[in-house]
RNA sequence: UGGGAUGUAGCCAAGCGGUAAGGCACCAGACUUUGACUCUGGCAGUCGCAAGUUCGAAUCUUGCCAUCCCAGCCA
């Protein structure tokens, strides 16, 4: 166990000096944990998280524990924890133990008890206007509860009967006995259990008081043998409060230790579950799993797969600085990682007919396409080919701009895997919309290739004799603007949604192997994107979501001109 | 006006007294049966600012500035 770890952040350089000789863990076993409270769904954020938590005991050889963080039963549910336990399986992390803190509230109570013997803790009758209002502002000092006196004895009893449902939600707190005087506010006499007459989604009716955050969570993880607690960097007013239970409840072995690290932020999305509740509940998007959301459930719908966020969060980095990660790094590890397992195929999204005059009617021809050019062992697949096809109507256009190398009246193309095309004429509708392309193949470039002549342009089609009409959801930023939480301009971030981050496309056209694929199958649509089947298709109605186009520097070679 | 943190390129981020890694983005070019991928090259004369210590400072010291967090019976 020595240090033959090579450390990549702050916190592995620290585990790494804990456990070497005259370390302070020397000798033990690194133990972590992920303590997620069941209110919501997680989101990318909590995949950092994750990967901190679960990467760093793995790392050392360790354990880590998922643990609910279940003590306020107001805002909890069971639904939560079911769907919080699917995701970090998603990711494809294991834990080695799951616990819920509502599991030691018979511990935690005891733990009370022995503060108050202590005279470390006392029952306090103040309002919580009044508590608050005697906790002094950031820069005066709080006054001492008129209750802070009381006996052991007394508080004792008061507490005991507190757990008895003697008395009103709100009518009486315990409180530690530390500070009122100190400069973090957090040590001026927190409170550490309130009542609440509200049904646990696990315990049921059988507590009535229920523990707080400052004071659990440090015993939830001394009691579960966690040596590295891991945590968000705004817990970092709260560690002396955290090193000041462990201490007083202890002694515990190990005694755990707290660090904190900074939270993933990404540009053009929020990430809280309170924000993202708001844009639920606002209809904003469809729900949790929108396909637009950060959550991993939202990613997951979209096309995501757990190795390009646990690539992108590798790259992000761990350090304590307040940082905000463009949205665009995250799209390369999709794209990296689609690029490499994703089968090709051919779709059309917003189609025009391309005849071929010169090609038999009838007739249908089937070439050889790679599955996937960038893992020659997908192997291939058949395509079939006619002489009615569907392109991309970008892809045709009447009079080239300069630099345009795809089809236009005289114009020679590669239709990919199949024949040389060359454009000869078009019809328009009477609005002047090009309706039909006509066009002549070279019978001598079957397979798409011509040693003697070549073409710059390759461009895409579907066969119109077996093509699948489907429909593909057209992804795009929730949020226009970097930060939609600023809010210098007024506007509120529930009014500033992106109206185009869902755009519908009904009729577009697929090869048939797509429209059969299962859901959440992924693929790439040649020239387009990277596309997966949704929740709600199926063959006979196929669904598309967008998860991320490809790079496309003739769109903005185009558009910045 | 209290306390706690953080400032290295447009965005992340290494760096731990010996002369600014890497990734994304961006720009240019090569290659190409995807205007993709891949490849090559470019992109901080200076690390928030100012003094100081030192042969030598992004790294140490001091002062200043900026930004963020904390006044739930939420976590």
């Amino acid at each position: 166990m020595d240090s033959e770890f090579v450390t990549t952040n702050f916190i592995h350089e620290m585990v790494a000096n804990d456990i070497k000789e005259g370390g302070r863990y020397y000798g033990k076993r690194v133990h972590t944990r992920f303590p997620p409270e069941p209110n919501g769904y997680l989101h990318i954020g909590h995949a950092k998280a994750i990967c901190v938590d679960f990467g760093t005991a793995e790392k050392f050889g360790g354990l880590c524990n998922l643990r609910f963080d279940d003590t306020n039963p107001e805002k909890e549910d069971e639904e939560y924890v079911e769907a919080i336990k699917e995701d970090i399986k998603w990711l494809g992390f294991k834990w080695d133990g799951i616990y819920y803190a509502s599991d030691y509230f018979p511990r935690m109570y005891e733990c009370a008890k022995k503060l108050i013997k202590k005279g470390l803790a006392y029952v306090c009758d103040l309002s919580p206007d009044e508590i608050r209002e005697y906790r002094g502002t950031l820069t005066e000092a709080g006054k001492n509860s008129p209750y802070r006196d009381r006996s052991i004895e007394e508080n004792l009893d008061l507490f005991e009967r507190m757990k008895n449902g003697e008395f009103e939600e709100g009518s009486r707190v315990l409180r530690a006995k530390i500070d009122m005087a100190s400069p973090n506010i957090v040590m001026r006499d927190p409170v550490i259990y309130r009542i609440l007459y509200a049904t646990h989604h696990r315990t049921g009716d059988e507590w009535c008081i229920y523990p707080m955050y400052d004071f659990a969570h440090p015993l939830e993880d001394a009691f579960e043998g966690i040596t590295h607690s891991l945590c968000d960097i705004g817990f970092k007013n709260n560690r002396p409060l955290y090193d000041w239970f462990i201490r007083e409840c202890g002694p515990f072995d190990p005694e755990p230790c707290q660090t904190e690290f900074a939270r993933l932020n990404l540009t053009h999305t929020v990430m809280s579950k309170r924000l993202l509740r708001i844009l639920v509940e606002n209809n904003v998007v469809s729900g949790w799993d929108d396909p637009r959301m950060p959550t991993l459930r939202g990613l997951r719908r979209r096309g995501y797969t757990p190795k390009a966020i646990r690539n992108f969060i590798e790259a992000v980095g761990v350090s304590t600085t307040l940082s905000v990660v463009d949205h665009a790094l995250l799209e390369h590890y999709v794209r990296e990682d689609l690029n490499r397992v994703a089968p090709r195929g051919m779709a059309v999204l917003d189609p025009i007919k391309l005849v071929i005059d010169n090609y038999e009617d009838g007739l249908v021809e089937e070439f050889e396409a790679e599955v996937n050019p960038e893992n020659p062992e997908m192997g291939k697949r058949k395509v079939e080919f006619s002489k009615v096809l569907y392109i991309e109507r970008e892809d045709f256009m009447i009079e080239p701009v300069k630099g345009y190398f795809r089809l236009y009246p005289g114009n020679e193309v590669r239709l990919k895997y199949a024949y040389y095309v060359k454009c000869t004429s078009y019809e328009t509708d009477e609005n002047g919309n090009v309706t039909v392309v006509h066009a002549t193949y070279d019978p001598e470039s079957r397979g798409g290739w011509l040693p003697t002549r070549k073409v710059k342009g390759t461009i895409h089609w579907v066969s119109a004799h077996n093509a699948v009409q489907s429909e593909v959801r057209l992804y795009d930023k929730l949020f226009l603007q970097e930060d939609p939480l600023d809010d210098s301009d007024g506007i509120d971030f529930v009014d500033k949604a992106n109206p185009d981050s869902l755009q519908v496309v009904t009729n577009a056209y697929v090869e048939p192997f797509l429209a059969n694929s299962e859901k959440n199958a992924h693929f790439q649509f040649l020239r387009l994107g990277y596309f997966s089947t949704d929740n709600d298709h199926t063959p006979e109605k196929p669904v598309f979501n967008r998860t991320v186009s490809l790079k496309d520097s003739w769109a903005k070679k185009a558009k910045s001109k």
